[in-house]
RNA sequence: GCCCCGGUAUCCCAACCGGUAGAGGAAGCGGUCUCAAACACCGUCCAGUGUGGGUUCGAAUCCCACCCGGGGCACCA
């Protein structure tokens, strides 16, 4: 082929990518107006995707996400929406630090390099991000506001100091939340097994708000990704029961928490965390020996241990009774390990009738059992812990026999208020967040250590407390913070009585950074406070925000607990930060993650140089339902290109001249393209962006067809058609369709077009077919109007001569019309 | 063990309230173009919806049980 022919079949997408890279800069087109907000002129739309941290360049997730992001944040900005899109960096954290270590440097150097890197690779791939608004957490001008922000939470009590067995991570050198610590007790980073540290650390207290953070959860239901909500609820683990308390002889009461006061009759035994201060202060003085040498095992078995469900029962008599207090029964109190000594008050009331793990004990420990609960014929189990009517359960002054179980919690949590035993309550397995850290590269917590006032808040206007200049070898771990070293920065007068004082020498969790980012994006260059109250009440909260499972807990739940307190200082009016979440899949490679020991990763980078952005995009997007893993074994970058210069293709062929009206062309296509647009608004607003593609492909495939063999290239409906094309294909392929808009003969740029308006009338079909079923078989298909009526549709199906022949002479027993679709004969 | 989500052609995926199982793509096959090929274009093949029951005039869709895959929680009382 010749060059020439070359050039009008395709295009070079390299050389379109350099064309309108500095094009779209100059235009500068996504840019959010305050006061487009504010003045109501338009109403708003937060669009965010969560920030990336700066390790390398961007890699296939990021692709994904920012591809399928783009989507929702152009077509909003086409629908006439004023749209806050902003980007940024979660610039503290290991990696940056672990790299100076390494390279001998300074963890700045790692961390702004890579931001340059990525920024630069962002703004290739064509994202309307609006780059203003650009922030980093690690720079003083934000983590000024980090630590602001942390001492109005102490000042809510929502910051406090305890000393606490805490989980350590001995490969990071430093402590992590429970949120960060994975279910086979592995640290969430680095994989190693986190052991236990006694430690006195700086907590949030999440576990304020459990109740309305798992509240708030039915609402957000509707709009969050479901799996979100449920690891949520899972996480803050909701569970209604009854304090009931237990008169320990020789030690006094003990309240215990349980989900099943109906069974108290059949507590037989009562079992203490071993772990627990409690166990070592109830045990009687000739059981000491021996309960010192249990809890001794129980603290070498590792969590990993622990956490096996199989293992056989253990435990020590505390040569103690306790009074059942409805039975009046005197009943032993053990230690156990499979008692947590952090959940619920750390002691149970055991019921082996009803509960498995305390059958296990009591058959491990000859202990009694007494069932409560009658089980139902057919069960051969040992504990019941189905439903039943209650059994065995009674007092001089209250009988539950008989009654069901929920009946039986009412009335015997009614009998204990009466009598001052107990109490319904509610308990949560959320624990307070974790916040401190032994590492350098975050921000640090703004107190000062007084011998004599003892914690004092750095004074605000001494924010930031920037960090001390420390590299390489300085940061190596070394079980206490880096900060330590830095001398002449730990040592401060004390703001309080002008005495030697101390820095605290922790940083935070650089998930506090990430807890209010959105916030400050509305304000990104405000010196004088963390964020401009006013601009969050003008675009708060965020409508749309999408990122990736892995903080399904972590980072949404302590951004919703940020957002309730800064509430409840009356610095904002929302309760939920976050009005709809998404989270896309993963990209992965022949069934597998992509890793370097699978030696099947894919580079963005190249899959970019081979195919163009627009391809990759493009393939990311069409790929399947955003939350989806995408298989990139089974896609086809080059099909995804092979469309994209179909589609430009048509803008090529188009003779007519632009502003042409569109209302003279052929109806056919015409009805095509505004159907298409139609499905299309639906389709992106309810995130079926790979549908939303599929109907594109659609109106490529008509508008060539009735180029090539219908209405011909001069129709003003194959202009229409082919300029819907190219405002639709903008939200996945921006680059294609700026070039196609410009061979259209319009003015750059595509994305400051206006939406195609769907004309209704378009949309009405002059037929529409019917099915004729016999027996709910399809018999015969009817061209019909699709206004037609029920008994006209009806006369018209059994006057058909197929469906005559089907009813064969049988009775019509009875004939169900669905004007205009569907007609089934009933014989 | 408990709680969510999913299972549709060879593959990735569509199918509004229950109403014609197929929109789109990939691969395959056949053709056009070509000296030939690649590209491109045109055409075409392919499943009765994980399994078993139930409800219904009618089920991929609703209900029950089970199987498989993914995720969350888990000695949480």
């Amino acid at each position: 082929m010749s060059e020439q022919a070359e050039a009008a079949s395709s295009y070079d997408v390299h050389a379109v990518e350099a064309k309108w890279l500095p094009v779209w800069e100059q235009i500068d087109a996504f840019r959010a107006d305050d006061a487009a907000v504010v003045s109501g002129k338009r109403e708003k739309r937060y669009a965010l995707t969560m920030f990336p941290y700066p390790s390398g360049d961007l890699h296939m997730g990021h692709a994904e996400v920012f591809a399928l992001h783009d989507v929702i944040s152009r077509y909003w900005r086409f629908r006439g929406y004023e749209v806050m899109n902003p980007m940024g960096w979660d610039s503290f954290g290991l990696p940056a630090e672990n790299a100076a270590i390494r390279n001998d440097t300074h963890p700045a150097t790692y961390t702004y390099a890579n931001i340059e890197t990525q920024l630069e690779s962002m703004k290739r791939y064509g994202l309307a991000f609006d780059w203003s608004r650009r922030l980093h957490t690690s720079d003083p001008e934000y983590y000024h506001w980090t630590q602001w922000l942390f001492l109005k939470l102490r000042e809510q009590g929502l910051a406090y100091r305890k000393n606490s067995p805490v989980n350590w991570c001995p490969q990071d050198q430093t402590v992590l939340a429970n949120e960060q610590v994975l279910a086979d007790g592995t640290c969430e980073r680095c994989g190693a097994e986190v052991t236990k540290k006694e430690l006195t650390q700086w907590y949030f207290k999440t576990t304020h708000y459990a109740q309305e953070l798992y509240d708030c959860l039915d609402e957000l239901q509707e709009t969050w990704i479901g799996k979100v909500v449920n690891a949520q609820r899972n996480w803050i683990g909701r569970s209604e029961g009854a304090h009931v308390v237990f008169e320990v002889e020789g030690h006094g009461p003990v309240s215990v928490f349980t989900t099943r006061p109906d069974t108290l009759f059949g507590a037989t035994f009562f079992v203490v965390a071993a772990d627990a201060k409690l166990a070592a202060e109830i045990c009687a003085p000739e059981q000491r020996e021996a309960f010192d040498a249990y809890l001794e095992d129980v603290r070498k078995a590792s969590d990993i241990d622990r956490l096996s469900t199989e293992r056989p029962k253990t435990g020590v008599f505390l040569g103690r009774y306790a009074v059942n207090p409805v039975t009046g029964e005197r009943i032993p109190v053990w230690a156990a390990d499979y008692v947590l000594a952090d959940y619920g008050t750390g002691a149970i009331m055991a019921v082996p009738g009803q509960d498995q793990r305390d059958w296990d004990f009591a058959k491990a420990f000859d202990l009694p059992i007494v069932r409560t609960v009658q089980p139902s014929e057919d069960f051969d189990g040992e504990a019941y812990t189905g439903a039943g009517p209650a059994i065995n359960s009674a007092n001089d002054e209250i009988s539950l026999n008989g009654m069901h179980v929920e009946e039986a919690k009412s009335t015997v949590i009614a009998w204990l208020e009466s009598k001052g035993l107990g109490n319904g309550t509610v308990n949560f397995r959320l624990r307070d967040w974790l916040l401190s850290r032994q590492r350098y590269w975050g921000a640090p917590i703004p107190i000062i250590h007084c011998p004599d006032c003892g914690e004092v808040p750095v004074p605000e206007d001494q924010l930031p407390v920037e960090l001390p200049e420390l590299r390489g070898a300085d940061l190596k771990p070394k079980g206490t913070s880096p900060l330590g070293a830095a001398t002449d920065w730990v040592t401060v007068d004390c703001p309080s009585c002008g005495g030697p004082a101390q820095r605290d020498t922790d940083t935070m969790d650089t998930f506090v950074d990430s807890s209010w980012y959105f916030f400050r994006f509305l304000s990104p260059h405000d010196s004088a406070r963390a964020f401009d109250p006013a601009m969050a009440e003008a675009w708060g909260p965020v409508d749309f925000y999408l990122g990736g499972d892995e903080h399904a807990v972590l980072h949404l739940l302590y951004s919703r607990f940020f957002t309730k307190a800064l509430r409840d200082m009356g610095l904002i009016s929302w309760d939920e930060p976050f009005s709809a979440y998404l989270s896309q899949g993963k990209v992965i490679n022949n069934g597998r993650k992509m890793s370097k020991s699978l030696g099947n990763g894919v580079n963005l980078g190249d899959q970019l140089k081979e195919f163009g952005v627009d391809s990759v995009r493009l393939t990311l997007v069409f790929a399947s339902p955003p939350e989806d893993n995408i298989d990139w074994a089974d896609m086809s970058p080059a099909g995804s290109l092979r469309f994209l210069q179909r589609a430009w293709r048509l803008s090529g062929d188009v003779t007519s001249a632009a502003g042409v009206d569109p209302g003279a062309g052929d109806v056919a296509l015409r009805k095509v393209t505004h159907r298409v647009v139609a499905d299309a608004e639906q389709l992106v607003e309810s995130y079926r962006f790979n549908v939303m593609v599929a109907k594109v492909m659609e109106l490529v495939n008509a508008t060539r067809k009735a180029i090539d063999s219908g209405c011909g290239p001069e129709d003003p409906a194959v202009r229409e058609a082919a300029e819907t094309v190219a405002i639709l294909l903008s939200m996945v392929a921006p680059y294609t369709a700026e070039e196609m808009w410009e061979r259209l003969g319009h003015q750059p740029s595509v994305a400051q077009a206006s939406w195609p308006t769907v004309d209704p009338a378009l949309l009405v079909q002059d037929t529409v077919t019917a099915v004729v079923q016999v027996q709910g078989k399809v018999k015969a298909r009817l061209e019909v109007a699709p206004d037609i009526t029920d008994d006209d549709l009806e006369a018209a199906a059994l006057a058909d001569a197929d469906v005559v022949r089907a009813i064969d002479g049988r009775e019509v027993r009875r004939v169900v019309v669905r004007a205009p679709k569907l007609v089934n004969v009933v014989v």
